[in-house]
DNA sequence: GATAACCTACGAAAAATTTCGTTGACTCTA
DNA sequence: TAGAGTCAACGAAATTTTTCGTAGGTTATC
């Protein structure tokens, strides 16, 4: 069999990962209080979620401590990647190029950002002649 | 009181709302018949789906003819922007420009595309000076 | 060595979302 | 005008996601 289809994250688990590509390894609590400062949430909530999350196994851990380290398990690049075309498909009609637009649109980007921007477009057109 | 904050749309209300912007005023069959083409779902799913949004006021409809007509009763590009918004503080920690480097990392834009995206930085460079 | 603080495990409720069967009505066609 | 096809309404089940209380154990503190 082929790769087991990578588990989509819920929302919630989502923010979890985050918190853990941030964080690097971390235990609940860490991850607790990096969520706590953008919304409430209960210690054991987060527990639990990341519990589950063990088992869809979106997150590894190391339970030699007393205090268990969690880290993901699963490619930050990857899963941005995946969302993004998700995204793109769900409320984009597919294209991804819409949603980039409407990215660059919606903020006001600063010139820093858009020379970082045009670096990458000049690499995409260089390396693919 | 303020704008009644806009109601995030499910995922599966994303699909409807996308199918609508894409077809323009629609029936639930029409509505059923595009959604089919990407995955299984049942008629009457779409059409209780489109009356719930009914309710919460995501959709608009016509009921003159025997057969509904249902419009979008949001912004598209609004709708968009906070869909944007939203993936980026979830998944990207808040980074919009982050977003944009994976978004245009994952694919492979042709040089018509990387054209236009050039051309909405240059707008966004100069109009903002 | 009692008490407080902290941790995991777990079950289960609560809430949100998705799905579909059934009913009753309207419309078109043979 | 009978039958087939179509439609909206609605209730409710099924599923998924989120939340939290409680129990039982470990560690630190007084």
């Amino acid at each position: 069999m082929a790769k087991p289809t990578q588990t989509k994250p819920t929302e919630s688990e989502l923010e979890i990962l985050t918190a853990l590509w941030g964080l690097g390894p971390a235990t609940v609590r860490q991850v607790h209080d990096k969520l706590g400062a953008q919304r409430e949430v209960g210690y054991t909530t987060v527990l639990k979620l990341m519990q589950i999350m063990l088992d869809k196994g979106l997150v590894a851990r190391d339970e030699s401590q007393r205090s268990h380290v969690y880290r993901p398990a699963i490619s930050q690049t990857q899963t941005q990647r995946q969302l993004v075309r998700d995204l793109a498909r769900r409320a984009f009609g597919g294209s991804a190029r819409k949603l980039v637009m409407q990215a660059l649109a919606g903020r006001k980007p600063s010139a820093d950002e858009i020379q970082e921007i045009r670096s990458m477009l000049d690499q995409i057109e260089g390396g693919q002649p």
